[in-house]
This record gives structure tokens, C-alpha cells and sequence, in this order.
DNA sequence: CGACACCTTGAAGAGGTTCAAGAAATGTGG
DNA sequence: CCACATTTCTTGAACCTCTTCAAGGTGTCG
């Protein structure tokens, strides 16, 4: 747990155009480099930060991959998302000044530490970076309403396929194959994050490789024919 | 849809407890005052904002009761909140520039209109409205969460009793009492937001009041046993 | 190589949906 | 102020999707 005290500079990061310093440049850019104050290695399996801990820093991810999930006294738990490199965790600590969810690392990770005293006193200073924090928060808004809309109108059918689609999406944008895909996740963390359990995952998967749509063995999925995927998110009551 | 021209100090607000200038105090509490650009009075049924339509301002909740709703294509529907006095709306419309759902008024009401440059002027020179902004953001960020467990893995009873024992709890944190309210939106939006059937809310409230928990009477409801709704809630598979 | 975690598939069952009809409330216009 | 239209709510019955329970197969890691 001790963390690597390797400081580095967001200027000549190659996951900018990803990240926190999205849109600023010259000497916005500059100031940023103090923005990380280290980075830290996370061991697959273990969390990055976990319910109840102090909040402190916003969490870059660098490489490797997280989910989230809050969880109720009772044992119940919802895995709230799964972040890949370039995406931001943590916001959920500010208001309360704790985190209220875990942050688990589903490979080998590491991350950029931006403590967020340093975001705040930078953002005052630099206004394209106070609106880059605002957007950063306001599409995880939008992003967890798209979440509510799967959860509370689809069918098993179409929650699989929008969130494939969405997968790949993202991973495209990171240079990765649109069509081709490891998921680092199990079957009950895909089902956890759809509202199904692991059994309907893997049937719906079953599914749609009967239906020649996607090919799957264990983690590795091939998507066949994009277009059926999307048409099966954008096919509510008719059929 | 001509806006009211009337123009008032947050500092003298008597939602300043829960609204926008909550912990400012003093000095940072006056500079506030030219945060509220104006007021806007909105007729039940009508919109706030629309999906697609341009950002410009975060809304406060003077008087009245709204709801926000995603949409797809396709028609489908999902109801993502519903918010009362004091309450925030509009924050996704920063990250995209325009708006991703629409907000309307349950009941006539009126808002506070906060244009959105003068909320970022305002953080870079008041460093504890930067923070409550932040906070503002966060909460929704947290909330969302709570409602994805809830779609995510509880059952209809329990999706009911956590909503209704929210809207109370809400309620009363504004002065109404915490056993008696009145439902300002119908079985399908309650519905919509707990990714249920109307039939299926309406078939629990009937239930519920079988049990003696909760007197319903169309939107009039009485609840009769607090720790009953508490005890649905965190009853998950032992039932 | 063996233990363990993960995945697949089948069969039965439950919870929620759908379809349908009627009742209650609300709003509108005469 | 009343009659009528419309919206909203309730309830029943059949159906369907997803869950639950169970067993066996596959992959992975020490």
C-alpha cells in the first residue's frame, strides 16, 4: 500500500486528450503538472478506495481497469459503473467528505492522485479547468441517467447489448478494436450492473451467439453484427 | 413564457438553509446576491427545459414540485428524479452545452434562474460557493447511485417503501410533517422512476395499506408505520 | 496437478407485466 | 353549478420474463 512516489506531467501524457487536462493547452497545460500529486499502483482485487474512507483526491486512471459499487448494511450491492483509462473516480466523496462507494480494481492498475484542494485552487486560477471539473461531474450525471433508463424500462436483451455497445465504444476510443473485446469483469459484476443475475448474463450471451451475433468464450467477445445489437437497444415493446 | 423580471438577494431567502447559499455566511453570503438573474414561473405541466435545449443557467426550486425525465428515440421513457424547494436542476446540461432531459413542473412553481457564467465567476472569487457547487454535483452523482441499487437489485415493495420514506424525509426536512403527504405526480410517473408498471404501484400501495402501514386515498397518504417501510427496505432475500 | 472460481445450461417457480374493465377524481364548457 | 369528457386509479386474470435451485463443465492460479 505504500504509494509510488513517481511524480509526472499531464503535459506530456498520452491519455490528455482523455483525461483532466481535455481542452486546455499552452500554459493552462502547464500549470496542471502540479495537479498529480503521485501516482499510485492498485493489485487487482483491491480497492483504491472503499466506503467511508476520507475523501482527499480525485483518482486519473492510467492504465488498467475499475468498477464501483455502493453497497447497503444489509449485504446488498450494485455495481455503479466500470472505469477504463483516462476516466475520473471519486466524485462521489466530496459532499460528504467520505467516499460512499468502493472502487475496486478489476486488473493491475494505476492511477494519477489530484488532490482535490489542488483542484480547487487551480480551478480558480485556471477557468478552463474549473469547467473541465464541471463537465467531468456533469457527464457522470448523464451517464448514471442513461444507467436509470437501462435499469428501469429494458429487457435482459437489451441491457446486454447497450451495455457490449457501449463497452466497445469506449474502448474504441482508446484505440482498441470496435468489435473485439476482453471483459475484465465476471458474469455476476455484469449482472450486478444491469439489475440480472449472472444466470440470465450468460444466457442472454448464449443467446446471441446462437443468433450469430456475437461470438463469446468465457471473457473474450467478438461482436458479429453491431447493427443487431443496436437495433435490439432501440427495439422496446415491438417485437 | 415571458420571465418575471423580478429580482431578489439569496441573503434574505428563507430556502438559503438548502438552497445555493448554504454554509456561506457574511461578506460571501451578500456577494451571492447578484448570483439570481431572475425568477421564472412555470405552469404545472409545462417545461422548465427541454432535452436539446441550450444550457445557460442552473435553476433553483423557489415554490412547487418538478420532475426530470430522459427520453429515447424509440419513445421510451424514464423518469430521474423528482425535486422540490430548494432543490438544483440543470446540472446536465454542462458537459454537452444543451440539456438531456426535460424538467416539468408537477405543480405551478417558481425558480430561481442562476445563469451558469456568473455561478463560474462567482467560485473563482468565493472559494466556499466553489466548494458547494462541487457539493451540489456530488450529491446528485450520490443520489443517482441510491437510486440504482434501488432499480438495480430491490424488488417492488421495497422500491416503493424507500420512495415514499425519501419524499418524506424530504418533506420534512422543509417544515411538512414526516407522516402525512400528498403525491404531487401519478402511479406512472412513480412508476417510471421505480422502473415499475403502474398497476404494479398502485396493486403495492393497496398492500400496504392491507398491512396497516400507510393510509392512501388517491395522492393523499398517511403513513401509519414508519419502521414497517424501514423494515421493507433493508429486508432483502430473507422474506 | 489439484483446488477454486467462474461459466453454462436445465427445470421449476415467483414476481411483475399485460390486457381489460370499471370506478373515482378532475377539468371543461354550457 | 351541473353534465360530460378525460384523466387517473384500482382490481382481476392470464401470461411471460427473469429468478432460483441444481448440476456439470471449463478455465485459472498457486
Amino acid at each position: 500500500m505504500t504509494p509510488q512516489a513517481i511524480k509526472v506531467a499531464c503535459s506530456n501524457c498520452n491519455l490528455r486528450e482523455l483525461c483532466m487536462p481535455m481542452g486546455l493547452s499552452g500554459d493552462d497545460l502547464g500549470k496542471l503538472d502540479d495537479l498529480v500529486a503521485l501516482r499510485r499502483k492498485i493489485k487487482r482485487g483491491t480497492p483504491l478506495f472503499s466506503n467511508g474512507d476520507k475523501f482527499t483526491a480525485f483518482y486519473a486512471i492510467r492504465t488498467g481497469f475499475f468498477k464501483t459499487c455502493v453497497a447497503t448494511e444489509d449485504g446488498r450491492d450494485q455495481v455503479t459503473g466500470f472505469q477504463m483509462a483516462g476516466e475520473i473516480m471519486g466524485l462521489d466523496g466530496i459532499v460528504g467528505d467520505r467516499h460512499t462507494c468502493d472502487a475496486i480494481a478489476l486488473e493491475d492498475a494505476e492511477v494519477c492522485v489530484m488532490p482535490y484542494e489542488r483542484i480547487e485552487d487551480l480551478s480558480r486560477e485556471v477557468p478552463a479547468l474549473q469547467t473541465h471539473v464541471h463537465k467531468i461531474m456533469s457527464r457522470e450525471i448523464v451517464r448514471e441517467h442513461g444507467v436509470m433508463l437501462l435499469l428501469g424500462s429494458m429487457r435482459a436483451e437489451e441491457r446486454l447489448a447497450a451495455f457490449l455497445l457501449n463497452l466497445v465504444q469506449r474502448l474504441h476510443a482508446r484505440g482498441f478494436s470496435s468489435s473485439e473485446l476482453v471483459l475484465r469483469m465476471t458474469r455476476e459484476e455484469i449482472g450486478s450492473y444491469l439489475g440480472l443475475k449472472l444466470e440470465t448474463v450468460s444466457r442472454t450471451f448464449s443467446k446471441f451467439a446462437d443468433d450469430g451475433i456475437v461470438e463469446v468464450k468465457q471473457r473474450h467477445v467478438r461482436i458479429l453484427d453491431t447493427e443487431a445489437l443496436r437495433a435490439i437497444v432501440n427495439a422496446p415493446a415491438c417485437n
